[in-house]
DNA sequence: TTCTTATCTGAGTATATGCTCAAATATACA
DNA sequence: TGTATATTTGAGCATATACTCAGATAAGAA
């Protein structure tokens, strides 16, 4: 079989039809990234720690770096990722901010990986 | 108001109580590791294509590989640790290796935070 | 067996990222 | 004001990882 002509990419190409459906049909580049850059917020588990407790309990800065044996600092910078995605939120009383979950999305994304890896 | 004394870590403590339950209902070790790593496998752009085309159909690597305009070892890598992960599987007809996803897990993810990011 | 094709693998490299450290803000209170 | 506390921020470092490249397997055909 001759080597087939391929006007798609550099590679072989075995399913010319299926290549080009899922082509069609593939995510808008965007949304890969917007996809990518959320679960890369939840592949990690300091990120994880956090996220699970808040979803009990709001708590502050310094109670979650007690939690995770972590400074405040580091508990700070994840913080601050999580809330540029808008995955917490908080709010303050006085000089303590107090952080909690936006939605619970994230509740159902951890509990549907914890059922998957009981499989 | 006296700096407290902490016995559950080197940070300030503020709300004691709040700390303790957190860590009374704290994920296990492992469980943590397992959703990190499960994450970790969504949280690139690449995987997220592979995954989201064998949603609809199975394909094997050179047409993934075409899909995605890269070469076919970048493709078997990423395939190598999804598989590892059991989140796809393949069956081999000959030479050509077919990979499909393994549950409806990993689809009910994407939808989930694609829901999230429409918000 | 020998050749070809489809896939896999290990090593190397460049980039991304989680933490620490030091210093800067922000709010409350004297 | 000035001081103390809670949190944030930026830079630096050490590790993790996505891809490339060269070469190794695996299965079918000649």
């Amino acid at each position: 079989m001759p080597k087939q002509t391929n006007d798609l990419c550099d590679c072989r190409l075995i399913h010319r039809q299926a290549v080009e459906e899922a082509r069609a049909s593939a995510l808008a580049p965007n949304e890969t990234a917007s996809l990518a850059q959320t679960f890369k917020a939840l592949a990690d588990e300091t990120r994880l720690k956090i996220l699970w407790a808040l979803e009990k309990r709001e708590m502050c800065v310094c109670d979650l770096a007690a939690m995770l044996s972590l400074t405040e600092s580091a508990v700070s910078h994840q913080l601050r990722l999580l809330r540029n995605l808008q995955l917490v939120a908080n709010r303050r009383n006085g000089v303590v901010l107090y952080y909690r979950l936006t939605d619970n999305h994230v509740s159902q994304l951890i509990n549907i990986t914890l059922e998957h890896l009981r499989d």
